[in-house]
Formats: structure tokens, C-alpha cells, sequence
RNA sequence: GCGAGAGUGGCGGAACUGGCAGACGCGCGGGACUUAGGAUCCCGUGAGGAAACUCGUGGGGGUUCGACUCCCCCCUCUCGCACCA
């Protein structure tokens, strides 16, 4: 935070020397000590509880410090972990580590320190913060996921997934970071650079390890019409992810010799316009038409120039249109009008086939490549009314077939049915369903993750390792100089093992495995963190999962969650769990900016909790960290908001005090009043009244996470009591003990150990968090008098006050009446009158 | 280009299904208490106007007794995907 100068250079009065205007640190301590001896939190048999809530924060890469931002994320769960205690629900509050990976071992090589020591000394500081923010975590469930108990099991399921065939190796063009020395997966890749270090990424044709989640492309998609308590954006991010489209797969004979060249269109409906076909430079076609030396040499020329393009900065887009013919020619498989093929850089070999059928007349890019190199046009879609294809760029839509042949007339939807039906007689094509979710790359030529559990045999080959030698265990001594290799190659004793078939001297496999395998299945080990015999119990996991309140960054809306939900449905499959989705609710809370910037070291705004919290106390940060804006939209923090939170709880504590003084400590809870006891009318019963109204939307408010709106209304309340006691109002009145006990557990979740502090002060039993969750009096809401809202012609007139049983002609009665209405209705006739119970009264008259 | 979200005082933001726009807080102005105030408390605070009142939720239309809210068109910003056939 910025600190401002003082005349004489001395520090802020109220950081050091000034006792706190309300004793936030003792408090903090002796709430924490009541939470732990009672093991508030703590779940011991996850199959004896009942009324189960799972509450979990995607836990965290322990990177070093944590700024107030991350704080967000935290103490969002925090406050429903309490919430739901005092709902009387068993609240599952794990946390861990998420502490494999690339930033470890960079500062390895950068600082000479290796990434388990760096690693363990990051999360020992994150934990430090993270109690700090007073977070209700069942620690004795810590995992980290470097921990051999643990990765132990992502080997385990790395195998599960090698025997069923989802994990495979393959060689491919895949992503290349230059800098980190390593593939990456597609998901990593953000506008063509590595997500981590930013550097152009290039390509490789590498061996690679895989796993086939494209085997699961479409239940991940339908299941996400499951996940109704997901945001809409996150959704929509995986179902385009998932990218699936209709179409048909159609082959194309070649004039003469040659496997025939397989395209994927969305649009069969046009292959009567269909007048050329495209093959990407990468098409293995291409290569044979190459190496056969019958590629004209234009056209050499070019793909030699596009693959090296490529080569250099994977992702970049030429946005001029370039290709060549290849001399070859196909034959349209319904006319066997010969079709020139050409290659092109506009058709990518990652998507479909790599080959397209290009139908200039109604896809805007053949259109612009037709023109360009003067190829036939046709028209074959006309709209159902108005102009189509009008020669000057390609008519996209749908309508009618023409110059189709025996399918002229159709509509387009017709037309595709129709011109499938007659592929498939030919066998030529079929319909086909494609998608843009690319296989999941997981191996990693790095240190710092598990270990694949896969050995080499010169004689047997790729063998997979027994899941009785797990875990293969990742060793200590290494080279950690990137080289493109994975450092593990470099210690002998790692590498040497023996084959398990034949038990000859084979290799271990040196590459590590990406760390969202590791995030992929964590939630499913909180239950029985140490468990030794099995990643976890399906009774266990079967009972407490989906998670009902998942809580992270939206930066995790494609990766983590959609691997997630793929290994789930896996091991579902495999009958090791009976739930398809891993997590119900999911929570996505919006970043705290500074300065308009996200917050980052190299862009010095960050702001660290820990001064805050030595100098306001907890509770402070977390309620303006609360404050700040909707949970789930971008915040800008403000240190001067900070004080605003704390002026509140120094309010609060001093309304406490000055009740506890009046009307001293009671034991009995205040709502087991008698009805009697509540004053009929005055200040006392507005008190109430008003108690109850705000506490009903903060219930409300509560139960929805709007979290900043139920802070306003915190101060709403204590507000209430500070008006009626300077109105000179009787403290001791039960209508004040009720105020302040509301007051207090509703604060309880936002800002715990205020709350247990109070709840203490007030003489109650026991924690705060035991006290239930309160319940509004319908009978504190009810009004004698109803206030009405008197408009005339829409304009705010006046207001009148009418007995709250009056019916609609006395309430009419009285709204015409009014001296103010009265004037603005002079000389006009009263047209309409419009009476919305309870609210308002408007007068039309015209 | 496609998809999603957003636009309200000086600032962060309220206003659940159309019904008193600006809750709550920050900041600011004034006052009290003070050796002092950057502590605390009180009053004020959308704009214009002496007032009555008028105008105000990105812009323009519309529906309605009544629109920040619903419909149509447009502008701006943020995010995601992007030559995906």
C-alpha cells in the first residue's frame, strides 16, 4: 500500500504505537484457538456425516506470495464454508498444492536452488497468508501434488488410461516453446505464443504422449447442458472449445492413379458448386507428390516456403491467400467433372483432413481465392427471395438448390440429406460429425512433474510400469539446463530399468507429465488424502462428489475444468466412481485490478494483505475485499476503501460494547423472547421492523453471493441501532439484544473472528458458528400503516400513509385527496387510476 | 468475422419478477471536539434552479399508466475463439 509522508518522518499513528479502536488482534487469536480446539472444521469419517457440502478453492500453484487478489478467491469459499456451517451442514474444506511445474524449475536454473526446496518454502509462506486471511481449512487433508503419495496415483491413472487406449504415443507436429524447451499443449498456446513465457511458438514433429479425449468430445459437450449452475460463459467457452460441426466426409477420386483425397464439409448441399479442391501444404499428398518430384516447381517452391514459415512462428497467419495447382485432378464424385486440385495456405492440415472441396459460390474465402486466380464460379444456393450470388463475394446462407441436377429445388436442408444419400450409394462419402477438440498433449520434456510410468524394452517394447512399482519416483539429482530433452536423461540410475514382460534391462521413459493431469483428479483425493491403497474410495467419493461449490479464476474456464471433467467420465467408465461431473456449482470470481491493470510484479501494482491485515486486522481486509464490487465481475482496489471497512467493524464493536455495558451478558438467545416482550409501537418497534427488513434481504443476499450488497446491509443494521440509541433509544430493550445477536451472526461468515469475538462479549455458549443460522420474523415485517408512492402521470407527487388493511377506493380516496396531487390534476380529467398494492398510486389524467 | 459480458454521480457500486434511480461505502464541502487532526462524531453531497419544478442510467426510436429494467437500430469497452471448411 503507499504510505504518505509525515512532517516529521514519523509512521502512521495508527500503524505502531496507537492501541486498535477495537481489539481486533486478541480477538483473532482467540477465535482461531476456539475453531481449532473445537475442530469447527474438520470433517473424521467422510462416511458417517450427513447433510454434506463440498466447498473447494482450485488450489493453488505455490508461486510465493499471494496479493489481495488471489485473497478474493479465498475467503468467497471461506465465506461459504461458514455459511453453510451455520446452516447445520458438514462442510468438506480442503486445501493443497498444485506444486508441480515450469516456474520451479526455471528458478532452479536461474538461482541455483532445486525446485523441491523452492517449492516447500513457497508453500510454507502461502500457508502463512493463507491462515492469515483466517480461512477455515481442515489442514490434516493437505496434499501437494509433488508428493511421491500423490503423484504416486497420477501415475496410477495414467495407466488406467494406457490400458484402456486412451494414452497413446504418436508422432506429431506439435507446439514448441524455444524459450522453455518444451511442448506445449494447444490450450497453452495464447495468440501464438507459450502462456507462460510469451515467446513465439514454432513447430516440432516430435514423439509425443497423449491422451485421446477426443474419445469423449461428445458427452463433454452434452454433459455441459448438465451443468446448469456453471456460468454461461464458461459454457459457452467449452462448448466452442469442443467446436462440434455436422457435415459430411466426401471422397474425391483422382483422375488416374492414387488413393482418393477425403475432404469434411459442412455444407454437402454445395457440392454441385463444388469446382476445385484445396490441400494444405502440410497434406501428406503433397509430400508424396513432392518426393515423386511431380509437384510443379511453383508449387514446390511454396510449400517448402510455408513449412518453414511454420516452423518459425507456428500460429502465423497469412493474410493474403497464396496457392498453387498440383497438377493433379480429382472427380467430382456425383457429375466426374474433372476438378483441378491445388495447395494453398489457407487450408489448415489441423482441422478435418487437411483437404477441402472449395465451392467459390458460397464460402467467402474459396470466393476471394477464386477470383484471385480466375477460377469457375457457379452459383448452386439461391435464396428463397431476394438476390444470392451477385458475382461479388459468395452467397453464405441457405435457400434453394440450383444447377444441381437431380437435387434442383431442394432446400439446403433437404439438399444435404439428399446428396449424402447418394454419396453413400456411390460410396463416396457419409455424413460426418467433426470437432475442433484436439487430443490432449500430456508429456513434458521437464523435471519438475511425475514421471510417465513407462519403461522401454529393446526386445518388448513400450511396457507400461506395474502398478505395484509405483510410484516411479522422480530423482533428486539431475541437470537442469534446458536442451530440449527432458534433464532426467541425464542421471543413469533413473534411466536404468528392467523390462517388466521380459525382465531384461530396458529404459525408463524420461518425460514428465503436464500438471493439469496432476489437477485433474485432486478433488477426488481430499476425502481420503493418505490413503495407500487406492487414489481414493469410490463409497467416499460417491457420497460427497460433485463438489457443490467450486470456486476459481475464469483463466481456468477451458484447461482444468474440461480435464477435469474428461478423467472423471473415465474413471466413471472404468466403474471407479458413479458421477459423471465433477463439480456441481462453479463459482468464477472476477480479478481486483490496480490501477486499472492486473495486478503483476513487472507491473509493480501489486498490493500484499500483510500490511494491511498487521495494521486493520483480518476482518478488515476481508470485508472490504468483499465490498469491493460483485463477487463475479473485475474490481479496482482502493486503499482508502480499506478504512471504510474498518471504521465499520470499529462502529460495530463499539455498538457491542456500549449494549454489553447497558444491559450486561446473557446467556439465553434473544429470540427465545416471549411475544410480549416486543413493543406494539415507537422506536422500538420501527427498530425492529427495520432490523428484520434488512436482515431479510442479507439472507437473501447470502444465499446468492452477493456478497457486496450483504456488507451494505451489515452496516445497514448496526447503522439502525446507532440512529435509534442517538435518538435516544433504550439500549437494554430486547429489540436491541435482537439487533445486535442478528448483527452479529449475520456478520459471522464475512467476518469471523469479530463475530466470535462479540458472540463472546455477549456472554452467548460456545462459537458463533454453532449458533444456527437466523430466520426473519414475518410478523417483525408487518406494517400498521402502508406508505404509498403517489405518482401522477408517472411523475413522483407525494406520498400518503393509509391503513394497511385499506382497500383500493379508500386508497384511491386518499391518493386524489392530497394537496399535492390535487394541484398537479387541476383542470384535467382523472382518466385512470393504477394502485400497486403495497408500493405506489398513479394518477393518470390527462 | 463469430460468441459472451458490460456501459448508472468525482470513484467503487445499489435498484430480486417493469413501480420513489443513486442503497452502502470512498472522496469532497461544512461544522463539533481538539495544542494538533490524516482520530472520532454531526450535517450536506446527481445536474440546473431562490423556489415551484425541470433534466438525468452510452446514443436514437418503440411498447407501457409507468422503462436502468422489455423490443428494434446504433456507438463504445472488456473477455473468449478465430482462414475450423
Amino acid at each position: 500500500m503507499s504510505h504518505t509522508k509525515h512532517p516529521e518522518g514519523t509512521a502512521a499513528p495508527s500503524a505502531e504505537g496507537r492501541a486498535p479502536a477495537y481489539p481486533f488482534r486478541e480477538m483473532e487469536q482467540r477465535a482461531r484457538a476456539l475453531w481449532r480446539d473445537e475442530r469447527l472444521f474438520e470433517i473424521d469419517d467422510p462416511m458417517k456425516a450427513d447433510r454434506r457440502f463440498y466447498c473447494l478453492n482450485m488450489f493453488p500453484y505455490p508461486s510465493g506470495d499471494l496479493h489481495v487478489g488471489h485473497g478474493r478467491n479465498y475467503i468467497l469459499g471461506d465465506v461459504v464454508t461458514r455459511l453453510k456451517t451455520m446452516q447445520g451442514y458438514h462442510v468438506l474444506t480442503p486445501m493443497g498444492w498444485d506444486a508441480f511445474g515450469l516456474p520451479a524449475e526455471n528458478a532452479a536454473i536461474a538461482n541455483n536452488i532445486h525446485p523441491a526446496i523452492w517449492t516447500r518454502r513457497n508453500i510454507a509462506r502461502m500457508k502463512e497468508q493463507l491462515i492469515s486471511w483466517g480461512l477455515a481449512y481442515d489442514w490434516r487433508r493437505e496434499i501437494a501434488s509433488c508428493d511421491p503419495s500423490y503423484y504416486r496415483w497420477t501415475q496410477w491413472i495414467f495407466l488406467q488410461l494406457y490400458e484402456k487406449g486412451l494414452a497413446y504415443r504418436a508422432k506429431s507436429a506439435v507446439n514448441w516453446c524455444p524459450k522453455d524447451q518444451t511442448v506445449l499443449a494447444n490450450e497453452q498456446v495464447v495468440d501464438g505464443r507459450c502462456d507462460r513465457c510469451g515467446s513465439e511458438v514454432t513447430t516440432r514433429e516430435l514423439e509425443q504422449w497423449f491422451f485421446k479425449i477426443t474419445a469423449y468430445a461428445e458427452p463433454l459437450l452434452q454433459d455441459l447442458e448438465t451443468l446448469t449452475h456453471w456460468p454461461e460463459r464458461v459454457r459457452v467457452m467449452q462448448h466452442n472449445w469442443i467446436g462440434r460441426s455436422e457435415g459430411a466426409s466426401i471422397r474425391f477420386a483422382l483422375r488416374g492413379a492414387g488413393e482418393p483425397i477425403e475432404v469434411f464439409t459442412t455444407r454437402p448441399d454445395t457440392l454441385y458448386g463444388a469446382t476445385f479442391l484445396v490441400l494444405a501444404a502440410e497434406h501428406p499428398r503433397v509430400r508424396e507428390l513432392e518426393r515423386s518430384g511431380s509437384l510443379p516447381p511453383a508449387a514446390t517452391e511454396f510449400v517448402a516456403r510455408i513449412r518453414q514459415h511454420r516452423i518459425e512462428n507456428r500460429f502465423a497467419v497469412e493474410n493474403e491467400k497464396e496457392g498453387y495447382p498440383t497438377g493433379v485432378e480429382a472427380l467430382h464424385p456425383l457429375t466426374g467433372a474433372p476438378l483441378p486440385v491445388w495447395v494453398a495456405n489457407y487450408v489448415l492440415m489441423e482441422y478435418g483432413t487437411g483437404a477441402i472441396m472449395a465451392v467459390p459460390g458460397h464460402d467467402q474465402r474459396d470466393f476471394e481465392f477464386a477470383k484471385k486466380y480466375g477460377l469457375n464460379i457457379v452459383e448452386v444456393i439461391r435464396p428463397e427471395s431476394g438476390q444470392g450470388y451477385d458475382g461479388t463475394a459468395a452467397w453464405e446462407g441457405d435457400g434453394r438448390l440450383v444447377n444441381s441436377g437431380p437435387v434442383d429445388g431442394k432446400t439446403s436442408a433437404e439438399g444435404k440429406r439428399a446428396v449424402i444419400a447418394d454419396l453413400e450409394k456411390r460410396k463416396a462419402g457419409e455424413a460426418r460429425v467433426q470437432y475442433r477438440l484436439r487430443d490432449w498433449l500430456i508429456s513434458r520434456q521437464r523435471y519438475w512433474g511425475a514421471p510417465i510410468p513407462i519403461v522401454r524394452c529393446p526386445s518388448c517394447g513400450i511396457q507400461p510400469v506395474p502398478e505395484s512399482e509405483l510410484p516411479v519416483l522422480l530423482p533428486d539429482q539431475v541437470e537442469f539446463s534446458p536442451t530440449g530433452e527432458s534433464p532426467l536423461l541425464t542421471n543413469q540410475a533413473f534411466l536404468k530399468a528392467t523390462c517388466p514382460k521380459c525382465g531384461g534391462p530396458a529404459t525408463r521413459e524420461t518425460d514428465t507429465m503436464d500438471t493439469f493431469v496432476d489437477s485433474s483428479w485432486y478433488f477426488l483425493r481430499f476425502l481420503n488424502p493418505h490413503l495407500d491403497t487406492a487414489p481414493f474410495l469410490k463409497d467416499a467419493v460417491d457420497r460427497w462428489l460433485p463438489v457443490d461449490q467450486y470456486i476459481g479464476g475464469v483463466e481456468h474456464a477451458i484447461l482444468h475444468l474440461l480435464y477435469s471433467r474428461f478423467i472423471v467420465k473415465v474413471l466413471r467408465d472404468m466403474g471407479y466412481l458413479s458421477f459423471s461431473e465433477p463439480f456441481a456449482r462453479l463459482f468464477t470470481q472476477g480479478m481486483i485490478t490496480k490501477d486499472g491493470h492486473k495486478m503483476s510484479k513487472s507491473k509493480g501494482n501489486v498490493v500484499a494483505p500483510d500490511a494491511l491485515i498487521e495494521r486493520f486486522g483480518t476482518d478488515t481486509v476481508r470485508l472490504y475485499t468483499l465490498f469491493i464490487g460483485p463477487p463475479a465481475k473485475d474490481a479496482e482496489w482502493n486503499d482508502r476503501g480499506v478504512e471504510g471497512a474498518y471504521r465499520y467493524l470499529t462502529r460495530y464493536w463499539k455498538m457491542i460494547e456500549d449494549f454489553h455495558q447497558a444491559a450486561g451478558s446473557r446467556t439465553a438467545a434473544s429470540s427465545a423472547q416471549p411475544d410480549t416482550a416486543w413493543a406494539a409501537s415507537g422506536p422500538r418497534r420501527d427498530l425492529r421492523r427495520r432490523t428484520h427488513e434488512i436482515a431479510a434481504r442479507l439472507l437473501d443476499d447470502m444465499d446468492r453471493l452477493h456478497l457486496n450488497t450483504a456488507v451494505s446491509g451489515l452496516m445497514q443494521l448496526v447503522n439502525g441501532v446507532q440512529e435509534y440509541q442517538a435518538a435516544g433509544g433504550d439500549l437494554k430493550a430486547p429489540e436491541v439484544e435482537e439487533a445486535v445477536d442478528l448483527a452479529t451472526r449475520l456478520l459471522a461468515p464475512l467476518a469471523p473472528h469479530t463475530a466470535e469475538g462479540a458472540w463472546n462479549k455477549l456472554g452467548r455458549e460456545g462459537s458463533v458458528f454453532r449458533s444456527g443460522w437466523p430466520k426473519v420474523s414475518e410478523a417483525a415485517l408487518k406494517h400498521d400503516l402502508a406508505r404509498y408512492v403517489v405518482s401522477v402521470n408517472g411523475k413522483v407527487r407525494s406520498n400518503i400513509e393509509v391503513p394497511a388493511e385499506a382497500g383500493q377506493e379508500v386508497i384511491r380516496e386518499r391518493a386524489l385527496a392530497d394537496g399535492n396531487v390535487r394541484k398537479h390534476t387541476e383542470g384535467k380529467t382523472i382518466q385512470q387510476v393504477i394502485i400497486v398494492p403495497g408500493r405506489l398510486v398513479n394518477v393518470v389524467a390527462r
